[in-house]
DNA sequence: TTAATTTAAGACTAATAAGTCTGATATTAT
DNA sequence: ATAATATCAGACTTATTAGTCTTAAATTAA
């Protein structure tokens, strides 16, 4: 199998967005997002407990309770997302996995990958949540 | 864990990197190949055999048995190893996971994606074993 | 022919990611 | 106060990937 992120991580993404579509301030509870989303209950709940403990979301117990982004969704990068759930180690690494691969010793695609990876990082940090959610908007997701 | 390719498929690419430094038709034994690049030797093995049935290596058994090319290494693509070991699925789905995310339900990343998704495979058409092992062999890896 | 060496094959174990379950704690409304 | 509802926390199970072990079959050389 080829990937790049991990489930925990495009789930992260995926309930970011929704919260997006609220309105500002309001909480939604993990029951909503789960059923709506199609994710496993109790595994969102991990996901959102890790992004409220590294300060993306915030959360309230009780009825009237859940969570809710914890900055505007504009602010928010998918990098913002994808560096709290499954770390960016991504970005050092020798694609092909050569142990010796490093600037002073390149593999025959260290330069062309490092390239890529740049624009990969690049959408990253320029993309917000607030513009995932507008798109979901637009094509009448929900 | 953010990764592209499988542990397996990072392995093959270095187990064919190194059999094309080898002069044409010589046989390389598991052993010397899972010493040299400490790879597990047994796990190695069935890499190789993998790729054997696969078409992209020849092998011999007993005593000056092994493995080798069963093609050119100028021939042999890094698309062809990867497709062989993890599949093709990368080039298909969304990046973000997004179900609903396609051509004519685009979420806001997919054009972009599916631009570096190309480049990525460009990469790895373009890109030969044969290149892999000169780099290798101008920079004195052995 | 026999012993040594190598790939072939498949069952087995270990590690990690994914997902489930149970109980505690906080908050709200009755 | 009490019941209902929600997050919080952690142990637990399942699925997948990584890695190990054993035996068989093929090939070579003495």
């Amino acid at each position: 199998m080829s990937l790049i992120f991990s489930r925990q991580c495009e789930y992260a993404l995926q309930a970011v967005t929704f919260l997006a579509l609220k309105k500002d301030g309001e909480l939604t509870s993990i029951k909503e997002l789960a059923g709506k989303l199609r994710i496993p209950h109790h595994f969102l709940a991990k996901i959102l407990q890790r992004l409220s403990r590294k300060g993306l979301l915030t959360s309230l117990r009780g009825p009237t309770g859940g969570f809710g982004l914890a900055m505007p969704a504009k602010e928010m990068t998918l990098f913002h997302i994808i560096e709290a759930v499954d770390g960016v180690d991504f970005t050092q690494q020798c694609v092909m996995g050569f142990p010796e691969c490093s600037g002073k010793n390149p593999c025959a695609v260290h330069d062309k990958w490092a390239g890529l990876r740049e624009g990969i990082y690049a959408m990253l940090v320029s993309r917000n949540i607030g513009q995932m959610a507008g798109e979901m908007k637009k094509k009448e997701y929900q």
